[in-house]
DNA sequence: GCTTGTGAATCTCTTCACAGCG
DNA sequence: CGCTGTGAAGAGATTCACAAGC
């Protein structure tokens, strides 16, 4: 569902411009400056149930709240990392400390040398431990970032740990019971549609 | 068009799997390893213009090369790194000589002790020099990952300098001409997702 | 005049289902 | 038979357009 990843977008705009703005957005105000439509605004914060007022748009902080209370679970989301090659690695500091709901609080790697630390912290555990922190923890929540080999494998033991939400950076097509959601980010495939698409436009050379 | 992203995953499993296969592949065995229906990867096919055989399936090898007539510039395609932060330096070892036709060819940062070296087979310049180097190389697409609060300004100048399409990891919305491509891969946001719907299914505590 | 809220229309993408063929 | 190719139906998501309210 789109609608969830806007909704994020119309939050992380109105927390920017917190503070600097009179304490009501138009549905045009917030479609300019996320980039989508008067319409899809209004019809998006319809379906989560926040009313505006006619003529004077919709009340900032009640919007973030509703938003919040809409997307996040109250007590905030402990999340998973599992595998810290580079791109595992460069994933902590960009969330460390910037996100109120989501924490990474525990991180899995096979390699002995990158366990037992802490990182940005974020506690380093063998990859064996994994059932056992997720149980302690009560982790839903994970990012994975293992090669595309072991990427299956990995989700696997992460769904029967109780793990109910993947976000996987492996390329590598993953296969869980429905009830598990799994976001592929594909950066290699994201970049094939872009150099296709940049061809396509304005081909001069 | 989500078309072309499956395409790219058609190719790949079609890649990984060469050699140890008979030669052909079916709808419903390319669409069972790549998650999707049949019926989708027919009309894919169909759309693209490459055509199987009743009862014989699509040949592979000729599948893998019209996918790659379709999506693919001849030459290949060089492509600009922009953010040397911790994420623009794991995308570097990622991309190094992985794939055929995406290379990064040149990265830039604001940062001069990054700047001036090689990194993983790519030159590291000044961000000063970055138009200069796009119209050398001729360059087309890019990978922004700088902060959010330049994102939009790094994006115009990219633009400017005749880049074509942009992945962009910053938080941020980005404002360009229609004819440049931008697609932002948000990881809080596809987070927030994940934990929405992790949420939803199976909920117990 | 300006807004919001929303039914209806539209657009886009996916799946169905079957003709045609080897 | 079992498979492809594809028109037609279906499902979703987006936008239109306008009534209602300030």
């Amino acid at each position: 569902m789109k609608r969830i990843e806007r909704l994020s977008v119309y939050r992380r705009f109105l927390q920017e411009i917190a503070g600097s703005e009179p304490g009501s957005v138009y549905s045009h105000e917030l479609a300019e400056k996320t980039g989508v439509t008067p319409a899809q605004v209004r019809r998006d914060l319809m379906e989560i149930g926040f009313a505006g007022h006619t003529k004077k748009g919709y009340r900032s902080a009640e919007l973030v709240a509703a938003i919040g209370n809409y997307l996040d679970s109250p007590e905030g989301d402990p999340v998973a990392l599992v595998g810290l090659g580079n791109l595992g690695r460069a994933l902590l500091p960009f969330f460390a400390g910037h996100h109120p709901k989501l924490k990474i609080t525990a991180a899995f790697d096979t390699d002995p040398l990158k366990t037992g630390r802490v990182i940005c912290g974020c506690r380093c555990y063998p990859f064996d431990q994994l059932e056992e922190v997720i149980a302690e923890e009560n982790i839903r929540v994970a990012i994975l970032t293992v090669p595309a080999a072991a990427a299956q494998k990995a989700a696997g033991r992460l769904a029967a740990a109780g793990v109910r939400g993947i976000l996987n950076f492996a390329p590598a097509l993953i296969r869980l019971p429905k009830a598990v959601t799994v976001e592929t980010m594909d950066i290699t495939i994201a970049l094939e549609k872009i150099a296709f698409f940049a061809r396509r436009s304005g081909d001069e050379s």
